[in-house]
DNA sequence: GCCGTTTTCGGCCCGACTGTTTTCAGTCG
């Protein structure tokens, strides 16, 4: 049986939470599902393997009960429980729960009482008015359902936009709110300011002398279609292309507690509202209620939220519930996260000569003038798949063509190098002596995606071991709501990098952020060296290392730990090549 | 179902809105 990736699993008791939910289980339980679920989802090693080694209770959330279940599951493809459950409840179940304000304990109710278990049963009864037969429900929530679906609700969750275009028109319309006369403060909340790969809504914070005022004011700004009332201090809108927006305005003296709360994510908060809980205090987004005193601190900025409850500030990147609050409480916050203005180079972009827009030299001096020390181009190889390929012949005269721009531009190194593709069988599209006259050699897989676990594994871990491959580009593939990573064992990966010395990339692509937070976390804590590279196709795309960079801040990262924020004479001796004596 | 510098049992964040109620359950963020 083909192992199982940590995604399957997830979803697996994803699934199972949501039966046991549908079952009546209390909250509690179900809620200890979708935890565990997130952490094995997250989990930076293939937890198949540890649930193998007996370690897989190491995972927060994860106990002996689920510990059985994911050993079911891997011996046997199934989890009982899930079985017997599945039996009882159709799957349409849970497809209903998906329109608003139609939850697990009324799909239970109609199927129940009503006999339905689909959106087709569930339409018809609303039409025929059957749905306000059942206690609780009536008229209204008839006309809700149908109107839902006939937004075409349920039938898939609404996508998920990409960070760089939502935070385009999150600052559109926070900038556009500042120029309100009420205004005192307005900023971006939520997953933009966290920098995630992708949001599902905008959530925007602001104070206010009159706060009801700013709030009115989201209709009529330029980006927002529509938008409503939700509350005396609150509006929600839509924008012209469909994203959601959520403003809230409070008093100047509680935009802290504010900002905290809505900049989240969910998990920091609870996990952060627990925390309070254990000393006597409740957070919210009003205050940190005293039991003690019975007094409610309002705090003007994030930090005073913070210090009350014990530690430092924590940077929006991290508030993820991934260990971040007990390192606050410690002083063992990265003292500085990586910044955009510490990268000296740029290790990954293309020209005219396979698939860029640019030339080498135009892609030079746009790297000059962002003030990088060096750059190497990196067309891709031979096989690359795409019909612009750069033969043996072709990549020996790019070596003088660039080695002629290096001669003639001051101030900046411009490197030869190549984005090779992986073949199958681990090795590199060129020969080694061919590699070996390069400054530089990125390999990537670009073909042949469909390859098992093990395959794919042995593939990467033999490009690791290759003497000229420098560094792994985008390691695991995926493409942002797009397409999930190939089958990897990533942790493996890590480990041939780590041990062979070879360099791994965040690549910048703001839809690939490959190595992802996660990842790149658990690779440079194993000693890997990571190199945040722009993947530029020309010389407009330069910029896109600061989405490299935010996965870098998500992953923990200082500018000790990006590689190519050093100096290039400093960094050209890390190069695996350079360690060949 | 998980978890523990107050606990191996008894807890497990906080607030708001909606639609249906006659005091509140369910849902959502």
């Amino acid at each position: 049986m083909p192992d199982f990736s940590n995604m399957a699993i997830a979803a697996a008791f994803d699934e199972l939470g949501d039966l046991y939910e549908l079952d009546g289980a209390v909250v509690h339980r179900v809620l200890a599902y979708r935890n565990a679920a997130r952490s094995i989802r997250e989990a930076p090693v293939s937890v198949a393997e540890l649930a193998r080694q007996g370690r897989i209770t190491e995972l927060p959330g994860v106990g002996r009960t689920i510990e059985e279940k994911t050993l079911a599951l891997l011996e046997t493809g199934t989890i009982p429980a899930a079985e017997k459950l599945r039996a009882r409840f159709p799957a349409g179940l849970i497809e209903m729960t998906r329109l608003p304000g139609l939850g697990p304990k009324r799909a239970r109710m109609l199927y129940d009482e009503l006999g339905i278990d689909s959106l087709d049963e569930l339409r018809e009864a609303a039409q025929a008015q059957r749905l306000r037969t059942v206690r609780g429900l009536g008229p209204k929530f008839e006309r809700n359902v149908l109107d839902a679906l006939e937004a075409g609700l349920g039938e898939a969750p609404a996508p998920r936009v990409l960070l760089p275009r939502a935070l385009g028109l999150g600052e559109q319309i926070r900038d556009a709110l500042r120029a309100h006369p009420a205004a005192v403060r307005v900023e971006l909340a939520g997953g933009v300011r966290r920098l995630s790969d992708s949001v599902k809504d905008l959530d925007v914070v602001a104070a206010a002398e009159d706060p009801g005022a700013l709030a009115a004011a989201l209709a009529e700004v330029d980006v927002i279609e529509s938008a409503s009332s939700a509350g005396p201090n609150a509006a929600r809108g839509r924008t012209h292309n469909g994203m959601a927006v959520d403003l809230r305005v409070v008093e100047p003296g509680q935009f802290g507690n504010l900002w905290q709360h809505f900049t989240g994510s969910a998990r920091h908060n609870v996990a952060l509202r627990e925390l309070a809980v254990r000393r006597g205090l409740h957070v919210s987004e009003y205050g940190i209620l005293d039991d003690a005193t019975g007094e409610t601190l309002r705090c003007a900025d994030e930090a005073a939220v913070y210090e009350r409850l014990g530690m430092a500030w924590i940077p929006p990147e991290l508030r993820e519930d991934r260990g971040e609050l007990q390192a606050a409480a410690e002083g063992r916050l990265p003292q500085r996260l990586v910044e955009l203005e510490d990268l000296r180079g740029d290790l990954h972009m293309h020209t005219t000569a396979s698939d860029g827009r640019n030339s080498i030299e135009q892609m030079a001096q746009a790297a000059l003038a962002r003030g990088y020390e060096y750059v190497a181009i990196t067309d891709h190889s031979a096989t690359h798949g795409f019909g612009n390929h750069v033969t043996a012949d072709q990549l020996r005269a790019q070596i003088e063509a660039v080695r002629e721009v290096n001669a003639r531009i001051d101030g900046i190194e411009v490197l030869i190098g190549t984005e090779t593709n992986i073949l199958p069988d681990g090795s590199p599209d060129y020969d080694d002596d061919l590699l070996a006259e390069l400054d530089w050699v990125v390999g990537s897989v670009h073909t042949a995606f469909g390859m098992g676990e093990a395959e794919m594994t042995a593939r990467l871990v033999a490009a690791c071991e290759h003497p000229w491959i420098d560094c792994i580009g985008h390691p695991t593939g995926r493409k942002i709501e797009q397409r999930p990573p190939y089958a990897l064992n990533v942790d493996r990966l890590v480990e041939a990098a780590a041990r062979t010395g070879t360099m791994i990339e965040i690549n910048s692509a703001p839809d690939r952020r490959d190595l992802n937070d996660v990842h790149a976390r658990a690779a440079r804590d194993a000693g890997v060296r990571i190199v945040v590279s722009s993947d530029a196709h020309g010389a407009g795309t330069l910029p896109n290392v600061r989405w490299g960079i935010a996965t870098a801040r998500r992953a923990w990262l200082t500018r000790e730990d990006v590689a190519n924020t050093l100096p290039w004479a400093q960094f050209a001796p890390l190069r695996k090549r350079a360690c060949r004596g």
